[in-house]
DNA sequence: AGAAATTATGGCAGTGGGTGTCACGATAGC
DNA sequence: GCTATCGTGACACCCACTGCCATAATTTCT
């Protein structure tokens, strides 16, 4: 198509992995946008046409690759039974964090020593939780207390994607991200310690 | 008890308050630091000593006032039944959350105009997650998984305090947080639609 | 109480992320 | 090819944040 598009997006590309090897060499903060425009041969003004933030630079790379994990979502048919759509998604992360296992890690590593990147990342992961919830909610209709159980629902979802992805980097990409996902999942079924409230615990 | 004590404690008091009522009038962004440096009659110097970043003048209050949330659940004898225990910690949460309603409020609303303030909040309720599923894990002792489990429950507690407080400020703060709570916790004992794996659905 | 050691303060200069503006040059449409 | 459109990058600028240092307040020691 365009010839515009097809150099933008190079340029984009090159922007974004100049970045990332200049962040794993010498750290998240001591790296400057200059230095990241200079080495993908653009103009600073333009880097921040590209990546509004210096945290986009990473960010971005996971919005796009595991924001396809959400979309999965939303393509499975509206009569496919929820859980079955919810694991589709979670599958569909483990793929990606499979296939693009360096970055996966290298993000993870920078998060973690750079604050506003881990809060950048948090923000983000709420936001896809929300995303999520709107989801289950529009699949599951509006009964009594929808949007809760929505939510809860979404919750549950996110965190065996969190945690299956927490155990998994903290391996160092060495335990199959699957069966840790599977083990979540059967402890998951077979109850967790879940808070109570007095009230609660006498009714039922 | 110190005389410098006091003073210096009287001062991160001045310098919060003036930040608060800045933001809330004028904006996060358009507030700067010098602007609620001269305010609170201190240098700009002075105040980047009390709290280190723009953001943490919001952020601060919530880690001080929340925080006694997992102090509480700390402070739980070690016999509690961990559901109570878990409890107890969200109930202070919501104690909180009425007795100082305007700035909880005037928090949300300050991170919905603020990115990185929503940032941070968002990674402060993971550094918090992670506090709770320690003292989780300190409390139920290591059985089989038991990082798993530990992480799982304190992602549920957390839940269930995120999703209620969601709530309660979506309302504007005239639903009760406690009938909420409550509303969720019965949602969450009868159930609520979980991923599953093909595998699993076939074995269990 | 007074001198000495300690420590909060705030000013100044400087780094770096991020934005508005604008002239230039490349692409797209006719 | 000619013109309208749009990406580019340079410049000036704002502001969050830091290192450094002289000064002033507090605490401690005698």
């Amino acid at each position: 198509m365009g010839l515009r598009e097809i150099k933008m997006g190079r340029t984009r590309r090159q922007i974004a992995d100049h970045a990332f090897a200049l962040f794993v060499t010498q750290g998240f903060e001591s790296t400057t946008i200059e230095q990241i425009a200079s080495a993908a041969e653009v103009g600073t003004r333009t880097l921040y046409r590209y990546y509004p933030t210096k945290e986009s630079l990473i960010v971005d790379f996971v919005e796009s690759s595991l924001g396809a994990a959400v979309d999965e979502l939303r393509k499975q048919p509206d009569d496919t039974p929820l859980p079955q759509a919810l694991y589709t998604m979670i599958e569909t992360v483990l793929r990606v964090s499979r296939e693009d296992t360096e970055r996966v890690l290298a993000v993870y590593r920078l998060a973690e020593q750079a604050p506003s990147v881990k809060a950048r990342l948090a923000e983000q992961a709420l936001r896809w939780r929300n995303d999520v919830a709107d989801e289950v909610s529009r699949r599951t209709g509006g009964g009594e207390h929808a949007g809760l159980v929505a939510a809860l629902t979404a919750a549950s979802a996110m965190n065996i994607i969190d945690i299956t992805m927490r155990t998994w980097v903290m391996s160092g990409g060495l335990r199959n991200p699957d069966a840790v996902a599977e083990q979540i999942l059967r402890i998951m079924h077979e109850g967790v310690p879940m808070p109570t409230a007095p009230v609660l615990s006498q009714s039922s």
